[in-house]
DNA sequence: TAATTTACATACACGGTGTATGTATCATGC
DNA sequence: GCATGATACATACACCGTGTATGTAAATTA
């Protein structure tokens, strides 16, 4: 048993391990306790390393968090445009977008994360970035092209309104409720909304 | 100067004006500062009692949080309540109650104690309690009968879909954003869904 | 290989939470 | 009206968690 530790590694290789055991670690502990109620040295217990670690990568415990979230905003938003790339159509590539969404929320903990816990710790600015990287754009240019009479601040409005009745769908889904009935009230939704200009 | 202090006061007054003290100025440092950054010794110095008071009419911090939380929300409840009474016009008590609501959300504070720390205080499910006591059953009723066809789990799936809406409606607006856009991006869902059921 | 920078580890000071305990005011039965 | 108990606080304390300061080892650079 000669498995001596010290194996010659590169700096950013450090970093990005420990980096990454510490995100994952605190991902783990927020999702089950919360962000408030897990404390840095279970964090760091979990990881393998030590506060001095956290803190030399890390602003604070907020930074951290700030990190694992990110990091979630991330994924969703990568499954949708994988999910939705090369759909022609705009109202297919708008539906597919929706089911990608609520597949890629139905990860356990990313609903606290970035819909519970992160408006509270980032505050509201910061939480609507994290929203606003998922398909929320292809949102905004579905309703463009299909309410062309109306104005860019109306867009914007429906946009963000019609983004929070997805985020509620993905949050009550998460707790327990059946996808089928949020699934078509969307579709719903998306539909009478779009449909022909009558106004 | 003979004025002394120790008027006789009834149990019941002490305790609901020490309580009053305590939730006013809880509120006012919650919505300033938010929960997490708002510290128990502040409250009580804001409200001349002592942190002793404080433990003895609630469990802990987030139990006072609670108290503050549904007096906001019972606010809110109560001004919808008397807008919309008396409109027999199913439809003319929905946009009525949609003003109301804007315009209950738009005291200060309230969107921040209801819409952004609740949850991650409180949890998903007391937080929905919360919102639940506004206008959401008058928005079921008004989705009922305007789709007598769909079953109830869409029914229920739906308002909750159109309530997250008219949540972040209010949140961008306490965060700046204008009203009229939102307050027509809320009226054409609001109507597009009701409108006739074609599925 | 010396010098510097980076990546940690350890130790500490501070503040905040909840609890335990003591005291004053009020209600109640006699 | 007084004794007894309950209620409404006030004070003091123990614990824990955060962020920071300082020290050390490994890696990069010259």
């Amino acid at each position: 048993m000669s498995s001596a530790k010290p194996i010659r590694r590169s700096q950013a290789e450090r970093r990005a391990e420990t980096r990454a055991k510490l995100v994952g670690a605190a991902r783990k502990l927020f999702v089950s306790n919360g962000f408030a109620a897990t404390a840095t040295p279970d964090i760091v217990r979990l990881a393998s390393v030590t506060r001095g670690a956290l803190y030399h990568h890390f602003d604070d415990k907020k930074d951290l968090f700030r990190a694992v979230a990110f990091g979630e905003a991330d994924a969703v938003s990568d499954h949708i445009e994988k999910r939705t790339r090369g759909i022609s159509d705009p109202q297919k590539a708008l539906a597919e977008g929706a089911d990608a969404y609520f597949d890629a929320m139905a990860v356990p903990g990313r609903v606290k994360i970035l819909l519970e816990d992160a408006p509270a710790v980032l505050g509201h600015a910061v939480a609507k970035e994290l929203t606003q990287t998922n398909g929320t754009e292809e949102l905004r240019e579905g309703l463009k092209n299909a309410l062309p009479r109306a104005r860019k601040s109306e867009i914007n409005a429906l946009t963000n309104l019609l983004s929070a009745a997805f985020d509620r769908a993905a949050q009550d889904i998460a707790h327990g409720a059946d996808v089928a009935p949020y699934r078509a009230g969307m579709m719903r939704l998306l539909k009478r909304v779009i449909a022909r200009d009558s106004s």
